[in-house]
DNA sequence: TTACGGCCATACTGTACCGTATAGTATGGC
DNA sequence: GCCATACTATACGGTACAGTATGGCCGTAA
């Protein structure tokens, strides 16, 4: 039958590992983590489950791999969002559209996620780890927001309850465009971010191009009531 | 052996099929969806899995009666919240108290939930039912939400919107509530809902009792600006 | 050349569980 | 007294899948 198949990318392969938990995310996110079996993950690595469980101890490791690979994904991708030098403000708008946008468009985060906070309920390692990058991207998030409010010079706020409204939110939404697909639409999401912004209660901030609804307004705030 | 085991309280069963129901939901929201089989639900229903199969047609039939089950009760529950004569924003904040309260400490209904979400990402009709209930819920918000605002004289935000980010905010709380478990403390559960309040920017409201973040300050908004 | 250890494939075991087949029991109509 | 209908209990087939047992290949070092 067919055997010598691909013998040739043997041992060139980058190192096994994080290539069955790249698998493993793809699969999982396309298809949720109780609809794939470990033949599949292995297969689409191009070997066996023998070979799989060589590298992982049971199911449970590979999805905590899986979720790291989660995890890393979105820093870098972040990262690449923040990088190009901008003002603070803007920075913060960048983030929370490419997030809002990861949130309703990208499926594969959708789903993945979901299927995270399933099995948190009945796993603590998998609570943990979740625990851990949350803690990060919120303390990513003040970072973002304490530099763009104090450029503009209110920080009488407190940023980490902002920014826990938001990314529940945020989280919401992404349930929420489960089943309500019409939210994808453009405006929707822009009308979104506007709304998530508006938790800051930043100005309009950025361009020049007007807000989309008169709900930014919020943005004089009086002062002199800075804490 | 055990013959004649409990035919007394035979026939005066309320009718099978919503029994079945509720135990499943009970098992469902205590185990997930995936940690249930259909032997326990008629267990926990008195019978046994023939006679349910006598009434579903299948494991997903079932699945939604139990949701049926959930959206019933739901409307009961808020029912009984904002039955008492108030005043518009009070009732509002009643209805937010309640369900911030559902979902941070009733942990049925966090796993239920979270489990019908995951559902619905690969069944059409278990989307369908989600969708009818979460549309019923905006809508009873939105009410709530216009009617406090016309009391207050100002109604000049998209209640629409805001009612859709409240309640995205509501089901992220849910899974936030998932792993960390110290908002579930009194004075952070009311910096919550003070918090979904602002969304709507009503007035402290109601009670005499100071709000317990200067949060609420938005409460005065630049007048003459309604559309 | 041999020996060995890292890596992988194949074949298999054990288990959980959905759905069904079928036998049995209560109740009411005729 | 007979039968139909509604409902329940038991047993089992079929399947999906996690995890294991075992042996082969290949590079490296003695």
């Amino acid at each position: 039958m067919d055997i010598m198949k691909k013998t040739a990318s043997r041992a060139s392969a980058p190192h096994m590992p994080p290539l069955l938990a790249q698998s493993a995310f793809e699969l999982f996110a396309d298809n949720g983590f109780a609809n794939v079996n470990l033949d599949q993950v292995a297969g689409r690595a191009g070997v066996t489950k023998g070979s799989l469980y060589w590298h992982f101890k049971n199911k449970k490791e590979l999805i905590l791999a899986a979720c790291q690979h989660y995890y890393r994904q979105w820093h870098t991708d972040v990262q690449a969002v923040t990088a190009p030098p901008t003002d603070p403000p803007e920075r913060l708008r960048r983030t929370i559209t490419f997030s809002v946008d990861s949130c309703i468009i990208d499926q594969r985060n959708r789903l993945f996620t979901t299927g995270i906070f399933m099995l948190m309920q009945e796993d603590g390692d998998v609570r943990a780890s979740w625990t851990r990058f949350y803690g990060s991207v919120r303390e990513f998030y003040v970072g973002l927001v304490t530099a763009a409010q104090s450029a503009e010079a209110v920080s009488h706020r407190d940023a980490r309850r902002d920014v826990d409204l938001m990314l529940e939110a945020m989280e919401g939404l992404k349930l929420r465009a489960g089943f309500e697909p019409h939210i994808a639409k453009p405006s929707e999401r822009q009308a979104i971010v506007e709304g998530l912004l508006g938790i800051f209660q930043l100005g309009t901030s950025g361009r020049g191009d007007s807000p989309r609804r008169p709900r930014t307004v919020r943005g004089t705030v009086p002062a002199g009531k800075q804490r």
